[in-house]
Order: C-alpha cells, then structure tokens, then sequence
DNA sequence: GCAAATAGTTAGCTTGCCTAAGTTAGGCTG
DNA sequence: CAGCCTAACTTAGGCAAGCTAACTATTTGC
C-alpha cells in the first residue's frame, strides 16, 4: 500500500521542506516580531477577530494565542476589544503601530525570499510557479 | 527593485510554506520523538558523527545540540562514544532502538505525507515534483 | 433559576533555540 | 618544554512557543 510512487515523492517532499522551513525560520531572526507574530498580525489585516478564530485559523490551543496576543499587546501592535453582544467574547484588532510594523516585515521577507529566488533560473521558478496550487491544496488537506 | 515579477511568487511562496510547515511539524505530534529529535537521528543512520558536524548540519549552535542529544541519549535511542585521535572530540551513533525507532516514524511520516498526496490529482504531484530540484535549490541557498 | 456549555485566562510543564561562561585537550611558539 | 591560544564540548540561564488542567465569567437551555 504504501510501495505506491507516492513514496519516494513523499520522502523527498518532507526532507526538502524541513530545509525550506528552517531558512523562513531564520528570515525573521533578529527582526521585531517573530515569525508567529508576523503570522498572527497577518490574520489580522481585514478587521477585528475572536481569540477562538485566532486559535483555529493558527492551528494552535487558545491558551497559546492568549500568551501571543499579550505580548503583541504588551508591545503595542494590537488592541483587544469586546464583542457588543457577548461579554465572553474578546476581540483583537491591530493598531496603527502594529498594521505599519506588519508592513515592515512583510516587505522584509518577501525581499528576502525574492532574493532568493533570483538565484534561480527563470524555469526553476516557473516549476515553483506552477506548483504552487498544488502545493497549497496539499496544505490545505 | 522589489517590483520584480518574483515579488508576488515570493509572497505566495511563504504563505503556502507556512501552511506546509504546520501540517509537516502535526505528522510528528504525539509521536515518541518530535520532529527535530527525528531528523537528528536521521543524520546518524551512515556513521557515527561529532557533535559539531549535526549542529552545523542542523543549522544550530552547539549547546543545542548537547541538549538534544543528551535528551536522546537518556531515551536510549544513541549512544555517545570518544575519538580515538582526538580526545575533546565525541561521537554519537544510533543504538539498535534508535535505529528501529528511526524507521518506524519515517515509515509514519512518509505515510501520512503520501497518504496527503494521494488526494492530489497526477497532474499536481507531477507539479510537485518537477518543482522538487527548485526547491531544494532555494533551500540550499 | 440553575445546570451545562462556551470564551478566555492563568498556572505549570516541555521543547527548542540562543548567548555567555566554564572545562578539557591539542597545537604552536619562544 | 612551558605557556598560551584555539577547538570541542558542556553547563547555566533566559526567552518563545506549544500543551494540558484548572479557574472565572458569561450565555443558553431545560
């Protein structure tokens, strides 16, 4: 069952990955937030979210997102609200600081990892291109 | 300069890398060793190395890896050993059950990751794999 | 109106990373 | 060959990020 083609694709997949993640990992090292934070700021873009969707859309216990959303509060990239209709909910929205240092970073990385891809040859990134879709589809699973 | 065309790939890139990176990092949850301990171990499975080979191999400083390896040491799954030329040098190598256990979660891991395939269609994981060289050329860089 | 469910927070633990400071061994130089 | 510098590790201490369990405060439903 598993001595599918599927196999040495899988294989290959996950050590190239594991690579990959360690080099975003260090495009946030030494920056202002961290690379969760930048994540978390980033759901925040469009308008003001509940804890819980937070915790969900991070894939992540809601005690986590808590200590998270404290230490972007504490540093003022966000504010917490609470919701008109039920006292339980608290809400989260960005702050101008925290919308304009969420710019920062990222134009940041995405430089960096633009950079990057120039090392590439204009086919190697066409392959990247064309397999995004499918990339994000096997995230999505 | 950054309105290049790789500027938007760019962005997807790392948003879709994100997403892959946390259902690669829930493959190993609740697993008897995490990720990093997995792909520690899977450093070790030629030949015995020394401790400043994994931690640059690893992309980590050195007390890092004293601390990992101590803490698969004390699960039995490698051994430390001497140099025999070199005595501020030590070596750690797999024990037995490191070795099976080695096995049994990559056999997990791939599992599950062509399990995730499987639901992609031919033409996708064909995508994906003339990508693969690309990107592990980017991860390399 | 009280019990159960829901939304968050607090507390305490683990992993994983870092830097700084120590220890021991090897190597070079006067 | 003595003394000093470097190299290889380990130890100690600190921070981010994750988890579960236990608590508080609302809301809802019988």
């Amino acid at each position: 069952m598993t001595t599918d083609d599927t196999g040495p694709l899988a294989d290959t997949l996950s050590r190239e990955l594991r690579h990959l993640v360690m080099l975003l990992r260090r495009t946030t090292a030494g920056q202002p937030v961290t690379s969760q934070q930048y994540s978390v700021l980033g759901s925040l873009e469009g308008a003001p979210r509940r804890m819980t969707e937070l915790a969900e859309e991070h894939g992540v216990q809601l005690p986590t997102m808590t200590v998270q959303i404290n230490r972007l509060e504490d540093a003022g990239l966000v504010a917490r609200g609470s919701d008109a209709s039920d006292a339980r909910v608290r809400t989260v929205e960005l702050t101008g600081e925290g919308r304009s240092r969420l710019r920062a970073v990222r134009q940041a990385r995405i430089a960096y990892l633009a950079r990057q891809l120039e090392t590439l040859t204009p086919e190697e990134r066409s392959a990247i291109s064309v397999a995004l879709p499918a990339l994000a589809k096997l995230g999505r699973a």
